[in-house]
DNA sequence: TGCTGATTTGCAGTGAGTGCAAATAAGCAC
DNA sequence: GTGCTTATTTGCACTCACTGCAAATCAGCA
């Protein structure tokens, strides 16, 4: 890694810190690119050489996660099905939730409850995410998945946690509590899975 | 009605129409929201009192697809499963995607390919809608369903049926022609389905 | 016709995001 | 180290979405 590597990885990490404070001081929407930018100690136009979008800065290790979720696929064990491979997979990304020492992950759920820009972009990355995962199962079950099957049996399980996951966390009374937010993340997997776990018990 | 309230539907499908020309010719991007507002003789800042945002455009009547999903909740025949119901509830949100003879429709599909906040504005709309499709099912089927339980169903189906439209699309060489993506649609609900389908059968 | 409350509109302003060109710094050869 | 090349940073000017506010306009009704 350069010194130019090294420099821009911590210019990133500090425009991250930076955020973090000011998110969590001011909120999201009163938090200006320029304080962000001026914190971390860049000028204002330079960050968007680092972040597309204000947004991006809560999703700052999408890649880091998607790595993890192929790499898991990649290693497949002989007497795994797709089913099994795809569940370890997004049990990996699931897990990976408490970078940053939780600070981090505590702003984005609260802002994607609260913020329609981050919900729309959080959306996105989950989306974007799922589909790659779904490639990487094809490719890793050409016997027994398609392109589609695959995209098809992925969207169903991702979809059937998040939906069970929001409901639950909207019971949840302190969302900036880690323990409750993952206590809630495993009781959505178990619950949405529980037919596709009956049905592999067979 | 009131005069007042058919002259606010003439001024909002007015938006509508300009909307669409606009887009047909210009692209998402490059039209203006001032020059829409022309388009349809009322001044910029009145846009918003129409629509919240220049996206919304293109998802005029999200509140008719959820009361037509709603409705087919509500007529629960006595031998219907909750999965019987939820798939005629998502088979009639699909099928309204021919309104405005398509022009809308079309391009709805190709701006959610190429523009990100399009995108992520219709997860979001698809997120609402499925949250609410998934209570109205719980609270129809009180035996069968929790909360819980209604929306991890309904985000498989959703997830499912989605994940996989989304690949078929992809291979699509005319996005422009209604019938390719009904085909799509059709497929992409048989496919995502499957598994549900053959389960229903013992 | 005149009153009342809702709708429309212009104006001024904020802030995100982009293109461009000049300044700056890194990487490297010598 | 000194220069040369190339990538990065930055300031500047600009467009556009979107908001708050106050004045003007208009529908509904007595």
């Amino acid at each position: 890694m350069s010194l130019r590597d090294h420099k821009r990885a911590r210019t990133r990490q500090a425009l991250v810190d930076a955020a973090t404070d000011l998110f969590e001081r001011q909120g999201f929407e009163a938090t200006t690119i320029a304080q962000v930018a001026a914190e971390a100690e860049i000028g204002t136009r330079t960050f968007f050489s680092y972040f597309p979008a204000k947004e991006d800065l809560l999703f700052p290790e999408t890649d880091q996660r998607m790595r993890a979720a192929v790499h898991a696929i990649g290693t497949r064990q002989p007497d795994e099905g797709p089913a099994d491979v795809l569940l370890r997979a997004l049990r990996l990304v699931g897990e990976d939730s408490d970078d940053l020492s939780g600070r981090l992950a505590a702003l984005r759920l609260r802002f994607i409850r609260e913020v329609p820009s981050v919900r729309g972009r959080a959306l996105q990355v989950q989306f974007d995410t799922q589909r790659e995962i779904a490639r990487r199962l094809a490719e890793a079950f050409p016997e027994e998945l398609d392109e589609v099957g695959a995209a098809a049996m992925t969207g169903a399980f991702v979809g059937a946690i998040t939906a069970a996951l929001q409901v639950l966390l909207e019971d949840v009374d302190d969302p900036g509590d880690p323990a409750q937010v993952q206590a809630a993340v495993e009781k959505a997997v178990d619950r949405a899975l529980k037919p596709w776990l009956i049905d592999a018990r067979r």
